[in-house]
DNA sequence: GGCCCTCTTTAGGGCCTT
């Protein structure tokens, strides 16, 4: 349904001050037909559409066991520990500083070396869905990923047996008994799949980004400790783009009231994004996501280039 | 937890993510 919005006739190309802008934005909005651009590439990251079984990886579809029309599926010592402990939070600081600085130059390095980014950057929008907020204390139960070039298994979702209750089904509509089940994986028997997945959508020295809302305080931190409870590492390869601050500074720019206008829900409201399958879960939020992404990116005159740097690792 | 805004910065509250 969503991609149908794709398939409305293009009708012109703005005339566009960024060079990279008139090569990497096309997209057709359903109620402002006067106009077309590229979104994050050429033809070939145009979206195709359909939740056809094509679409889902078979190597890591699960049961979900019930709702066939969600998608697929411190005195002295104290003083002293005060002291001690000021002295960790400044030495992480620096490394993180440090970390953020590498993270930086790293893509200011890519962007300089790479006239084509187009051709070598793998933009995967994504979203998980956890049985809370806290990392610490909840586990994610579903994930989703897209590939924004599309083809040929341009998705990726699955479940995710936490191995604990599920406490807030009201939420996303996954409940205990839909992934506390011996046909969804653990974590640890999906991250070597999601590492081949992304992997399989990589370009050859390429880049992968990996895009999701809120990703900077919620979805990456998640992932991370994930992978950490499994022994694992996320890729060094691997960015990360958060469309919050995006959506803001378009908001911002609009003259709305930014703290209420910045939800995934209300910036599909927004942009008059209809509702794939059911809102809070996985795919159907990284369908939207996708789909806002290129809104927020037209609206920021924001080209490759431009995301890359908003970026971080 | 990080970001943003305001009735602000020596602070507090709201938003975003499930």
């Amino acid at each position: 349904m969503c991609f149908s919005l794709l398939q409305i006739p293009r009708c012109k190309i703005h005339t566009l001050t960024n060079s990279w802008w008139g090569n990497l934005y096309k997209f057709g909005r359903g109620s402002v037909c006067n106009s077309s651009f590229k979104v994050l590439g050429s033809d070939k990251y145009e979206f195709e559409g359909g939740y056809s079984k094509r679409w889902i990886r078979r190597s890591v579809i699960t049961e979900t066991g019930g709702n066939k029309n969600t998608l697929s599926s411190k005195t002295s010592i104290r003083h002293e520990i005060s002291e001690e402990t000021s002295s960790i939070k400044l030495n992480t600081y620096e490394l993180e500083t440090t970390e953020i600085e590498r993270s930086r130059y790293y893509v200011q390095q890519k962007i300089a070396d790479n006239k084509d980014l187009e051709s070598l950057v793998t933009f995967i929008v994504f979203d998980i869905e956890t049985t809370g907020f806290g990392r610490e204390n909840n586990r994610i139960i579903e994930i989703a990923l897209q590939d924004i070039r599309g083809g040929e298994n341009s998705t990726f979702q699955t479940l995710v047996n936490p191995g604990r209750y599920v406490p807030n089904t009201h939420i996303h509509g996954i409940s205990s008994n839909m992934v506390n089940r011996s046909g969804v994986p653990r974590m640890e028997q999906l991250i070597p799949i999601l590492l081949q997945y992304i992997q399989s959508r990589q370009i050859p020295g390429g880049d992968v980004v990996l895009i999701a809302h809120n990703a900077r305080t919620f979805d990456v931190p998640f992932l991370k400790r994930e992978f950490s409870r499994s022994s694992y590492e996320i890729p060094p390869d691997w960015l990360f783009v958060d469309t919050l601050p995006l959506a803001r500074a378009v908001m911002k720019s609009k003259g709305s009231k930014v703290p209420s206008k910045v939800s995934l829900q209300a910036l599909r409201e927004y942009y008059g994004i209809p509702l794939v399958g059911s809102a809070h879960r996985a795919l159907s939020d990284v369908h939207s996501l996708a789909l806002v992404l290129q809104r927020l990116t037209y609206d920021l005159k924001l080209p490759i280039s431009g995301l890359l740097e908003s970026s971080f690792k």
